[in-house]
DNA sequence: ATTAAAATTTAGACTTATCTAAAAATTTAT
DNA sequence: ATAAATTTTTAGATAAGTCTAAATTTTAAT
């Protein structure tokens, strides 16, 4: 006798953010990636990532072979593509539509992501005239979980002198967009590389007609389109 | 030692689900309500709602005595209002800003409802220029769990002849709701009782300049405002 | 006031997702 | 190439939410 347990759940939220951790840490889950680094992403243990790899491997979401590691199927890449494009559909949403900063959105987009409804997802990308990117510069995949390719370069791999435009911020914490905030930096300034300190990268940098010194692990975040 | 197990999910959505169940059977929570009508409306077994109770019960957010049926405490009376008021500011969301028709929004709104961000809420009543009623014509409970109070009367109470606006449908299954699309019929319309069958308390009536006969079962759940 | 029927609760079991501790496999270092 | 270190898996336990079946309490009927 069939079963069908769940005709509209066919992936619970669990299963979905292991698919999503693994599509991010396999850059969009074409690369194999470790049982420890899902644990470490996921905040989670290593045994119980393997208890999941399993189940995911039973729904062929995943490739899994023991002690191997694990890639996206062509589902699982499609489910996990859809989960982020609703993320980051809800957080331009959030931050263009509501009162939302782009570093208040992350949670709450966390729990929005995980609504099922092919049409919302559809009517809320045409509301708000179908965004390529979130508020952080992240591409939002389209209805078949393509992405347009991205052409930013991380700030320390510009030369003395030259200048871009911030369109990518790689960290979304809140820590450190608040630090943005802080200093007057957003998406689409102009930000010119006035020095780089050899002892420690840290860098010079000239936005809104003011220098400022930022350093490497805030550098290593930021990415701009010359 | 002092452990917070979840300081951001103090209620579950399953538990947030059972107090709804106890807000709606109970009118706004205020009356008592028995297991077995619990365990109806959720599609659950009375066992588990039992479980439940007991749990709800622990954390304050119902009183409950064995064998009494329970009714909501003040605290879960406002749990339950702000998981009604969401569901219906959702609904409204769905139908007023994307291109949703009422028959559709339940189920999505019954996701959407287990959101918990209150600035969420709060910018999305702000964004929507806070309604007082949903697309079926439910009153919306403000930020402390009040609702204004419904002065509409079931179409079967008024006495042929006499005419109203159609306020609010009883009813949102999309089977009821097709219904009435196919018929013509929405909220705002105004309504004149022609003739009512005593045999089968069917009722003709005049809408849109045209008549029609509606059942028993469909009069049941039309309101009126005079 | 008993008894029968209905409602409710308890007991024990199952599933999902998690954990710890121990075992097994793989990788790294000598 | 072998031992040590690391990674991964297995085994067994726990908590939430559900179920069935049996026991208990309440309500209704005579």
């Amino acid at each position: 006798m069939y079963i069908c347990k769940n005709i509209f759940e066919v992936v619970t939220q669990s299963e979905e953010n292991y698919l999503k951790a693994i599509y991010h840490l396999g850059k969009q889950g074409r690369v194999s990636v470790s049982t420890n680094a899902i644990a470490e992403k996921m905040e989670t243990k290593a045994s119980s990532v393997t208890d999941m790899l399993k189940k995911l491997a039973d729904k062929n979401l995943v490739n899994y072979k023991k002690y191997q590691g694990v890639n996206l199927t062509e589902e699982g890449r499609l489910t996990a593509a859809s989960v982020v494009r609703k993320h980051r559909l809800w957080e331009v949403f959030l931050v263009n539509k509501l009162n939302f900063s782009w570093d208040e959105v992350h949670d709450i987009a966390e729990q929005l992501e995980h609504i099922k409804s092919k049409k919302l997802t559809d009517e809320i990308d045409a509301f708000l005239e179908f965004p390529t990117h979130d508020p952080h510069g992240d591409p939002i995949p389209d209805k078949n979980g393509n992405i347009v390719k991205n052409h930013s370069v991380n700030i320390l791999e510009i030369k003395t002198g030259d200048e871009g435009i911030l369109t990518h911020v790689k960290d979304s914490s809140d820590v450190f967009l608040k630090y943005l905030n802080k200093n007057n930096l957003a998406l689409g300034d102009k930000i010119k590389v006035i020095d780089i300190e050899p002892f420690d990268n840290s860098i010079k940098i000239e936005a809104k007609a003011k220098e400022m010194i930022i350093s490497k692990n805030v550098a290593k975040n930021l990415y701009l389109n010359l």
